[in-house]
RNA sequence: GCCCCCAUCGUCCAGCGGCCUAGGACGCCUCCCUUUCAAGGAGGUAACACGGGUUCGAAUCCCGUUGGGGGUGCCA
């Protein structure tokens, strides 16, 4: 029997939570619930310059919302600091390490010198020098030899310990570097299946002869998670790509539609079912079967699988979730829930909500140019499609104002402005075009009968006139 | 430069030696349905990077080439 599943989540506060990030912190998550293991978060925030207390609660805010509830309270890494200067005092008294007074710029002198390959050198390999300030302690790597390891995602890798260089493990302030904390940390937390992107593979066997030199025993399996990329094919970055996790909730994207996404990158359940509840992807994931090759994130993908997540919900839910979007208020809450569900089957986005129901809110609607130009000034018997509908409209009385008796009033209308077909019906999708501009300033909406009983009967007609009269 | 990884439609996946005339999804295009737009239905477009092996048989295994990516800090 092996032992339980303990996994980390393990960000350093420097930025808002990414899709990247979010990516890896999904696939952790996952294996924790599927296994019955342990979900641990770790926030490396020993960076005290970069850091910043409001970008941690960022991402804590975000895992929540994506639905990763961590296990038990985060850890701080920047709270432990004392394990990490015994650990290190650990690596000096075992001569694992060396000190060094080389400067950055020594080193790459003599690197430039040397045919310009960097890296440092081992200068201070031999020289024996004493702990001091401004001395650096790096870390003795054997010279012959391979450290490697089996990777869940990848297979197997190893890395000729004649590559590795003598890197750092304590600054010359005595302060211990990533790598050590990292590593330190996930064998005393007792991880068992270190997952993380693939920007990490190198530094790995750093991070194995560490634990070695340390004394403490490597975690049961590692996997190396494909880099999520963009267009032109390079990680995805803060600077020119749209990574924020936080944007893409207030762009109206539904939390379980990113996640449902994200397992989408790098893998695929293999009964082709790509948008299903989380648990039966929780079930279903397997490291063992992700794709080592980085995926484009493609919004357009996410749009879709939003857009089936936010047509599957409750109408009640529906509301409650649009409820955020919604601009002006009880309003707008209240137009909404009178057209609910034929919103709910058009939308992308929970954004795009407000701009569908806001005709019904505003005292004008704002109108369109392009659907002015498409439906009015080249709009076929338009004055007399819009004088007839007043007509008709005006006919019915208020307990008539019903979708089928408008629809009757507008097909009426139609005929009466010649707008018709080869059987002499109707031609609604001519004739409805002007009709809908007038009342919502825009060619495309919610279904037209639906739209105008909702309106009402009084706004309905002045919204009509004013059309007709912009007409002349 | 060096090290590591990757390589199936435009994109994301399926495929794990014969079931492949390479399947699904997104996107795009056409048609149907239809009061617009959606949704739904029916089609279409489009890929195993290349070259060598291994094998009776290779998208699947091996090697090389090419291409792409990542790493290369006294950042995390």
């Amino acid at each position: 029997m092996t032992s339980p599943v303990r996994v980390r989540f393990a960000p350093s506060p420097t930025g808002f939570l990414h899709v990247g990030s979010g990516h890896s912190a999904l696939a952790n998550w996952l294996v924790a619930r599927q296994t019955g293991g342990e979900f641990l978060l770790r926030i490396e925030d020993t960076d005290a310059e970069r850091n910043r207390p409001e970008l941690v609660d960022n991402v804590l805010e975000m895992l929540q919302w994506l639905g990763l509830q961590w296990d038990g309270e985060p850890v701080r890494q920047s709270e432990r600091g004392q394990l990490h200067a015994d650990a290190a005092a650990k690596l000096v008294a075992a001569g694992a390490v060396y000190f060094c007074d080389c400067t950055s710029e020594e080193v790459q002198a003599r690197n430039k010198a040397a045919g310009g390959k960097p890296g440092y050198d081992g200068f201070c390999r031999d020289r024996g020098l004493e702990p001091g300030p401004g001395r650096a302690a790096r870390f003795r790597t054997p010279r012959e030899g391979r450290t490697g390891w089996t990777d869940l995602v990848r297979g197997e890798i190893s890395f000729a310990n004649a590559d590795l260089e003598d890197f750092v493990v304590l600054r010359g302030d005595g302060s211990p570097v990533f790598l050590l904390a990292n590593a330190f940390d996930d064998a005393d937390m007792g991880i068992t299946h270190v997952i993380r992107g693939e920007d990490h593979v190198n530094s790995t066997p750093k991070y194995l002869l560490l634990l070695d030199g340390l004394g403490l025993s490597r975690p049961t399996a590692f996997a190396h998670m494909p880099l999520l990329v963009n267009e032109q094919r390079k990680k995805l970055s803060k600077r020119r790509d749209d990574v924020s996790m936080a944007d893409y909730r207030e762009r109206g994207y539904l939390p379980e539609a990113m996640v449902n996404y994200l397992a989408l990158l790098g893998w695929g359940p293999s009964d082709g079912v790509e948008v299903r509840p989380i648990a039966e992807i929780i079930d279903r994931y397997r490291l063992e079967d992700v794709n080592a090759s980085p995926a484009f994130f493609d919004q357009k993908k996410l749009s879709f699988v939003n857009a089936e997540k936010i047509r599957a919900l409750p109408v009640p839910e529906f509301l409650a979730r649009a409820r955020p979007f919604l601009t002006h208020g009880e309003a707008s809450a209240a137009a909404l829930e009178s057209l609910a569900t034929e919103v709910q089957e058009r939308v992308r986005t929970l954004a795009e909500v407000e701009p569908m129901i806001e005709f019904l809110v505003v005292d004008e609607p704002e109108v369109n140019e392009a659907s002015w130009t498409k439906a009015i000034t080249k709009g076929k018997a338009v004055a007399e499609m819009l004088d007839a509908t007043i007509a008709w409209l005006e006919a019915l009385d208020d307990d008539a104002w019903q979708p089928e008796p408008i629809q009757r009033a507008v097909s009426a209308a139609a005929i009466d402005a010649g707008l018709v077909n080869a059987e002499g019906g109707p031609q609604l999708s001519k004739a409805q075009g002007p009709v809908r501009v007038a009342i919502s300033g825009r060619t495309v909406g919610p279904p037209l009968w639906e739209s105008i009983t909702v309106l009402g009967r009084e706004r309905t007609l002045a919204r009509l006139r004013v059309t007709r009269g912009r007409l002349g």
